[in-house]
Order: structure tokens, then C-alpha cells, then sequence
DNA sequence: TTTTATTGTGTTAATTTGACACAAAAATAC
DNA sequence: GTATTTTTGTGTCAAATTAACACAATAAAA
């Protein structure tokens, strides 16, 4: 089958559904990950139209509007039992007017006579609710769905040009990132599981965008009484190798609850 | 006109509009004022019910969420000019089902003949956005709108029972505030111009709901540079009068701005 | 005039933070 | 092997902050 119609085909499929979801509502997921000392979030390519977006969906009739954000990351990325939060709920009434739509309505008009009710429905203005998730890059496996043709991790220092207000949301959400930090499970959900202490302080250093003390950050951390000490990380570089850690995920769970008291 | 009569009225009316509104969104807002040493919480009494709800309201499909929040406020309170900020979104998809609203619902029924499909649009599964107010209580003079006989403040210690899932919507709000604290403006919102040391400090020890050391408190507020000193109070009681302080405004938002650090 | 309660400021020890020092260790260069 | 380079883990110590208590000043009542 070529892309084409089986992109139609799926719309179409979508379309006999449409009943089936709240109009006018939906989800739209920020999943943060970090590698190579930068965050990075996770976009998806629109087939044919070549526009990124955030993963996002709609919500079922019966449905938790919090599970429908896991279903969505779901359906769409292939993740499951991540670390997923509210963070913000999107309300413009003119989120679908951002002339950034503007390509790819053109490409959806061209289904306009064989999806009349799928294309009014999408293209009404949205309430959207930001969800905000944190993965370890590499212990996932994205993979794009039927409605789009890549789902790749992108640098936030160089995001592609995003649909409608997604440039909008992903800045809500790292916002929320940093004021939260000290109830967020950052590390754990960041890192692999086992890391080394600069590992743990670049993030903190990506996250609030300035450097940190190294001597002071691995005495305050080793005093939260959170991290497992392993063996040495003989990575093969003239020097002396560093401890690897990993966190105790109840201490760290409980920790977060009252805040971390962390830098902010 | 016999209040039934004009109540359904209002209804009628609210029904011929119906189509300016999105379906199956609204708007709830926990209003918080603080007096007599205790939070407390704006809330209306429907009409014909006796059944306490937060006030609320929809969104028109014009209008941007927040103008929503504010129109809402403004509508069933009277209040407008106040720090209002969104802070969660409540999508449970049985929030309609709370076994709380039968009582209201068993009397909306006595409608549905005169107005059925306000009844449909009303029961529907709704998602609700949660705005949250801060106001000085002695500044404001709140009014019941035409759906509501009573518009009073409650203790939060003392809620009566409350439609839907509002109760919850409070805790949240409320646990919004702890986490928030520091960038919320909690003295210069839910405090008159001038209090004292004293009052700013009781404030503090009910939101966080621990003692603080009275002298330090001092210390600290007085170091952060955003209170001005004004005349004595004299108060009648048998001891030191104590200073009366204001904010300064400028000084007080740019400090929020990156966070009070303050008390956690 | 004495008493009572509360305020504004003082004091001091304990704790935390920030900045820098330095030996130990892993691999490389010689 | 030995010297060199680089980064780690821990040490130190001054500065700042926090926590707990002390105490004189003051407004009104007894």
C-alpha cells in the first residue's frame, strides 16, 4: 500500500470513531530525555507534510484524561510505564489560527471531500493539556505511528519549526521542569540506572543552566543518603575513575515527596 | 417574580446561548481569602438546593481559558482585579457521577421538561480547569449571582459538603499553595495594605501549618527588603504597640519572581 | 506604681554554603 | 619501569544562614 493511502486509510478509520472522543479536547505529551549533556524532547514528523509536533491525542468519552496521556504516549511512541505528569492546560482560542498550521491544513484540505467530518473536527480550536514526562533516552524505544513517518529525538537547542503552539508548550513545560526540580524525579528518570557523580551534576548543571561546585554537589548528594555506591567506572581515560552510583529508589521516591531542597 | 421562576429564567436563557459555548469544559475557581487567623474559601450556594459549589462557569469558543477564568469571577462573584493563575486540570471521566450531585441533579430533573437540553449540556462528562485567587477579604465584596442565593467565605477547616469533585479541586488548590509559596504573592494578595509583623507571620504558620520562630521571622522578612515601616499600631491591649508595615509592591513581584526562598 | 503581655533587637552555637587545596588513581608518554 | 596528565574523593576553612534563647522597651491594666 503506498503511504498515501494508508494514511487515508487510517483517517478514515479514525474518522468512524470520531463519537467515540470528547470534541474539542485534547492531550499533548513533553517527553524530556537527556543524552550527550543536553535535554532533548521527543518530536514526531507529520507523514507528507514534513511539520513535527509533540505526540499528542484525543481523549476517549470514557476515559481519565490522565490515562488517555498514557494511552497516547502509547499509541504513538511505543512508551509505557514512564514517568508522566500534568503540567498545564493550553487554552487560546486561537491556538488553531497560529499561521504555522498553515501547511499543513493545506495538505489535510486535499482530504477535505473524502474526510469532511475527520477534517472539521481537527482543525475546531483545541483545549490542550500538557503532559510532561521524563525517560532514560536509552532505556527506550520510540517509534513512530501510523500518521507519521519519523519520531526522533531533537536537541531543545535546536528544535525543528513545530505545529500550532508546541514551540509554546515545550517552553511551558521546561518552566515547570525548573521550578518543580526539587519534586521531580529527575534523575532517576534521566539517568541510566547506574551513573557517575558528574553524570548526575551535568544534569543539574543542563537543567538550571549554570555550573555547580563539583566538591559541594557530591558531598550535598552523598548526604541525602539517596544514592548506592558501586564499583569504579574504568572508562579508559588517563585518570582516576570515578565510583558509580545508583539511586535508592524508596529514599529517592520519599525524598522528592517533601521536596529535595535542592538548588534552585 | 418568585425565585423558581427567575432562576428558570436565567436557565432559559443560558439554554439560548448555548451554542456560544464549548461543550463539556469549564472553568472552577477557589477563591482564598485569609481572616481571623484561618484560609478560607469563596464558595456559592445554588439556588433551591442548598448544595455548595465553587464558583464556575464555560468557556465561549472565542475566548481565551483564562479570560474564561476571569469573566467567570467576575460574573458570579463580583470580584474582578485580582491575582488569578491556573493551576490544574480535572479530567476524570466519572466527575459527573460523584454520588454527590444527586441532590442537585434531582432537582435540575424538575427542568427537564422545561429545558432539556440545557439538562443534557450540563450533565455531560465535563473536563474542568482549575483557577486559584488570592484576595484580601476585607477589600472585597462579593455577591451571589442569579444561580446562587449565598456567596460566603468558609473555613477551610470547615467545608460544608460540596458538589462533585470540588472538594478535591480545594486540596488541590491548596497543596498548589504550599508547593508554590515562594512564587506566589501570598502576603501582598491575602493581606490588607498595612499589618503587622505579627499578621504576616500567623499567615505563614497557617499556610505551612507549622510555628515559627517569631524573632527570626522578623529577621528574615525585614532582610528581603520589600516591607516599608510605617506609624505603631496601637492596639488597646495591655503591651508594646507593634510597627505596621506595607509591601513594596515593585520590590515584592520581582522577588517572587525567582522565588522567595523562603520556608519549605 | 506594679504587673502583664508582646515587641524589637541582641547574642551565640550549630549548620550549611562556597571556594579552594591536595593526595590518590587510571591511563599515557617516555 | 618512571614520569606525566587528568579527574576523583575528601579535606579545610571562612562566610553566611539558621535556630534557639535572652532581654530591655513599651502599652495598658491592676
Amino acid at each position: 500500500m503506498d503511504p498515501e493511502t494508508d494514511l487515508l486509510h487510517h483517517i478514515k478509520s479514525f474518522e468512524a470513531q470520531l463519537e467515540d472522543y470528547l470534541p474539542e479536547n485534547s492531550i499533548d505529551c513533553v517527553i524530556l530525555g537527556y543524552e550527550s549533556q543536553q535535554l532533548k524532547v521527543l518530536l514526531l514528523k507529520w507523514k507528507n507534510d514534513g511539520v513535527w509536533t509533540l505526540p499528542g491525542g484525543f481523549i476517549k468519552k470514557t476515559e481519565h484524561l490522565d490515562d488517555a496521556a498514557q494511552r497516547v504516549l502509547q499509541e504513538r511512541t511505543g512508551l509505557s510505564s514512564v514517568f508522566v505528569k500534568q503540567f498545564y492546560t493550553f487554552g487560546s482560542s486561537v491556538r488553531n489560527k497560529n499561521p504555522q498550521i498553515a501547511k499543513p491544513l493545506y495538505h489535510l484540505k486535499k482530504m477535505e471531500e473524502l474526510s469532511p467530518n475527520f477534517l472539521k473536527w481537527i482543525t475546531a480550536r483545541f483545549i490542550t493539556t500538557g503532559y510532561f514526562s521524563l525517560v532514560d533516552i536509552k532505556r527506550i524505544h520510540p517509534r513512530p505511528d501510523a500518521f507519521s513517518e519519523v519520531c526522533e529525538w531533537k536537541s531543545l537547542d535546536a528544535l525543528p519549526p513545530l505545529i500550532l503552539d508546541h514551540k509554546e508548550i515545550i517552553a511551558k513545560a521546561l518552566d515547570h521542569l525548573k521550578t518543580q526540580l526539587n519534586y521531580l524525579p529527575i534523575g532517576i528518570s534521566l539517568l541510566p540506572k547506574k551513573f557517575t557523580m558528574q553524570d548526575l551534576r551535568k544534569l543539574y548543571e543542563v537543567i538550571l543552566g549554570k555550573p555547580l561546585e563539583r566538591s559541594n554537589f557530591q558531598r550535598k548528594l552523598l548526604k541525602l543518603g539517596i544514592l548506592i555506591r558501586h564499583e569504579k567506572q574504568m572508562t579508559g581515560a588517563a585518570n582516576k575513575a570515578p565510583y558509580l552510583y545508583s539511586f535508592s529508589e524508596k529514599k529517592y521516591y520519599e525524598l522528592i515527596k517533601n521536596g529535595i531542597g535542592f538548588y534552585s
